[in-house]
DNA sequence: CCCTTTCTGGACTTGCCGGTCCATTTTCTG
DNA sequence: CAGAAAATGGACCGGCAAGTCCAGAAAGGG
């Protein structure tokens, strides 16, 4: 916690950080000055550069981290527990909901538009995030292999990262469109490739019968 | 065409944007100036605004558009023609290998950011090219069904929502990632999905898919 | 060939915003 | 209760980049 020796420091910085984040999500990167955030946050122009020395690009990637956190928070506990079919079904309305109410704006993705892929930790933060969010929904796969739901011949880590790029892509476009359709197609598309690879002694729904 | 009424005027704009495209793929939209864009194209101020008179966003809006274009031709002919499976398997590798070439950079997403959503214009761009693209994905199912390569109870318009949020995920996480593998993954895993609603008859492949 | 419109060059203005500085207050430590 | 260290307030600076302006050159058109 660099520049923050003390309880109240700490708090402070917590303060920025947060209030920041919210700033950002209101009015975007681009148009947010540092002092919109110290009007936000009540706090003064050398308090941002006592707890953030290297400037504005450092508070960016502090709050690129509090949101990145948040992301996987937000669907748990359900992202957790993936091991029944009606626990996907749960974690697939959190995750619409939760996508359809943040709106159009996507903190993550416009904070490392603006700090840059490439500097040190910005690139980290998002693989990180990745790499866990991929890790749980494929945890929740081998659960339901191990529950005898799903074909122990299926390629878990290979449909792990389909379905999270499924997810990333239909937010991505209903940031930009306003529909939330893909995102939906993408989970059920996704949920239902699973369901096909069920044993078919347990198969759960007839999967559309329709072969004529 | 606003502003050019002539047939240099005319050259001299899409100079302007050509170059202005160049530039912003290079050293990305932030830190991209007016004068970086004269200097590219060997134009003057007043020529910007001459072509451009509501400013820099005008210009982004217009190479946003320039963008969008290159898209989809980018993907073609392979991407008009999806009545195989040969045809599918040729336009996965021409995307995999287009977005593996333009590397870390997403000129059309981090020109939304910077010209805002909102804009008039902007989201109309965008919306636009996920129309097309996921009719002419559409389309390719339709062909296969019309081929009896598909069963027709084939729910296409969700599959096609579906697939294209995998590619634009898969394209997101390779940006932030530098690792392609969920792209691929992601357009795999959607042609299997497509190849396991063969009727079983003429059931193509048995879905082995190389992966690294 | 003149007159209008379009196009071009580049100097100049202007406002914004990240960053600096130092004085002052508060908190920690022994 | 000192003295040090941390935290705070806010005035100030300086550069940068968007946008303006006008003069002058080229096209177009009757």
């Amino acid at each position: 916690m660099p520049g923050a020796a003390t309880v109240k420091g700490r708090a402070t910085r917590a303060r920025i950080v947060e209030g920041a984040a919210g700033v950002l999500r209101e009015q975007g990167v681009a148009s947010t000055t540092l002092d919109d955030i110290r009007d936000r946050t009540g706090t003064s122009k050398s308090q941002l550069f006592h707890y953030f020395p290297a400037g504005k690009d450092e508070l960016l990637l502090a709050v690129a981290q509090f949101e990145a956190d948040r992301v996987l928070a937000d669907q748990q506990p359900h992202l957790g527990r993936l091991d029944s079919w009606e626990s996907w079904q749960r974690w697939r309305d959190v995750v619409v909901e939760r996508y359809e109410r943040q709106g159009d704006h996507c903190p993550l993705g416009s904070l490392f538009l603006q700090v840059g892929r490439d500097r040190p930790g910005a690139r980290a933060i998002v693989t990180e995030l990745m790499r866990q969010w991929q890790g749980q929904l494929a945890r929740g796969m081998r659960a339901l292999q191990t529950n005898g739901l799903v074909s122990p011949a299926l390629d878990v880590d290979r449909e792990a990262a389909a379905l999270l790029a499924g997810v990333q892509g239909g937010v991505a476009i209903m940031m930009s469109t306003g529909d939330s359709a893909h995102l939906k197609a993408a989970l059920d598309t996704g949920i239902d490739h699973l369901r096909a690879a069920a044993p078919a002694a347990v198969r759960p729904v007839p999967p559309e019968e329709a072969r004529s």
